[in-house]
DNA sequence: CTGTCTTGTTAGAACTTCTAGCGAAGACGA
DNA sequence: TCGTCTTCGCTAGAAGTTCTAACAAGACAG
């Protein structure tokens, strides 16, 4: 009696080969899948739909609920596979870039490219959730791995300009003084915060500004890519890449 | 035959006065659109359902036909009563703002009070699209009153840390030179990029700079916020106000 | 070869959106 | 006051969805 259980755990993990029989039930899983995503690139994750999907594999209706318990399994399992996605490109981003500020850029980069790529996938993860949903352990886990990645390569970096004062920019006003903010009280906290509660970075040992950087980095990017992605900036006529870029620099050093 | 038209140019608009029938007719409307709101706060937009809400109004299924035009026709109207409410508190908190910095402040504090009053209307607006979806010509208007709103209030604010070198923080490492970065080539390009594209700001006559800071400061803001209302800091420790304010801070003079 | 386990099937219940057509009740002009 | 006209809510019903239940037929292990 499989019930629809995992329908992943077929290949790997267990140590035995698989049986013929393994082998046929994970590639119908892989090609319930591969529908369901191309469904979801075309209309929508709302307009998922579990019969059009047998329909289309020349199967009746019911015969999905031996592979998936429901609807919202598959939809569960896809979210699932957009994190082990992200995670993924995240790690070979991570490898392949050059140690120092290389890496976090080879990150964004990669970040960017994961999410334009396929745009509703980066939905999946970071887009509209449903009000009393929290996510299974499974899914915080390798949420949990991306964020290290993060901060393992920031913390490879020297130090960049801090978090309120920047990076890259052009349009230093002679009269303003970006050091003269730098000292205000309210940031001072928020590294003592970030670091006092770094249970949010997995105890990571990176020093309170790498932290600090690391996570405005991520919601800078995101700030950016969130709303492009979502088609906020279409019809503007400027670049969103050179808006990205423009953030990218923002913590990095020259 | 009304036949389900615009159900909400009721009342206002036409200058003579709203005959009984019209303002039952508004008034019919108006529930309605409350239930719906209530329903997608509490179990997400797609949980939305016309025949659910007839119930609960004490109607039976159809007669809500006579009021929209279908499912989609009150989504529609729900994210279109959403941006102009967004519109609204931009408005009100620009108006009772000091000038100077405050304003930008006051403009920050206000999105992030009116998403967080209602996380499900911010999704209506910044959440998931539907992959084809264009939006009509009303709702980018508001759109575009809403970013002339930001731009009106940057404009009367001094120069604070240019958005490569933004602004406050405390760990400004000494041996970094902000202003190195500030001079890097892509960020020039930025600047006259946005100017030149000001089509996007409506053709708002800011100074470069200032479009610049601008956007900057509307995709940090949605960076933290976005993530935030989604659940993605849940469970993290560390409190999302606090880098909100951070980025709030990343752009103005001290 | 035999029994079990797995898969796909059909039937059907309970939903949903949305259309068609009927009847009643209010609004309005003569 | 009367008749007409518009609007509204209803029922019936088609087509779609998810998902359960019971059944038939294949594959695998002993």
């Amino acid at each position: 009696m499989t019930d629809a259980g995992t329908a992943t755990d077929v290949g790997a993990g267990t140590g035995r080969a698989a049986s013929p029989r393994e082998r046929y039930r994970a590639q119908v899983c892989a090609e319930i899948k591969q529908h369901a995503r191309q469904q979801i690139a075309t209309a929508g994750a709302s307009a998922l739909s579990l019969n059009a999907i047998a329909k289309r594999m020349g199967l009746s209706g019911p015969a999905l609920y031996r592979y998936f318990a429901g609807r919202d399994a598959l939809l569960t399992e896809l979210i699932a596979d957009a994190y082990r996605s992200l995670a993924d490109t995240f790690r070979a981003a991570a490898a392949t870039a050059e140690p120092g500020a290389g890496g976090v850029v080879a990150l964004a980069d990669a970040l960017r490219a994961w999410a334009l790529a396929d745009p509703q996938r980066y939905f999946l993860i970071y887009g509209t959730p449903v009000p009393g949903y929290h996510a299974p352990e499974e899914i915080t886990a390798i949420a949990a791995e991306i964020m290290e990645v993060l901060l393992d390569t920031f913390d490879g970096v020297p130090d960049g300009p801090p978090p309120g004062a920047t990076g890259a920019d052009p349009d230093a006003d002679p009269d303003a003084d970006p050091n003269a903010a730098l000292d205000a009280d309210p940031d001072t906290d928020l590294h003592t915060h970030l670091a006092a509660h770094r249970q949010w970075a997995g105890d990571h040992p990176a020093p309170p500004r790498t932290l600090r950087r690391a996570l405005t980095y991520w919601t800078r990017l995101h700030g950016v890519l969130s709303l492009e992605v979502a088609g906020h900036f279409e019809g503007m006529g400027f670049d969103p890449e050179r808006l990205y870029t423009a953030e990218v620099k923002s913590l990095l050093p020259a």
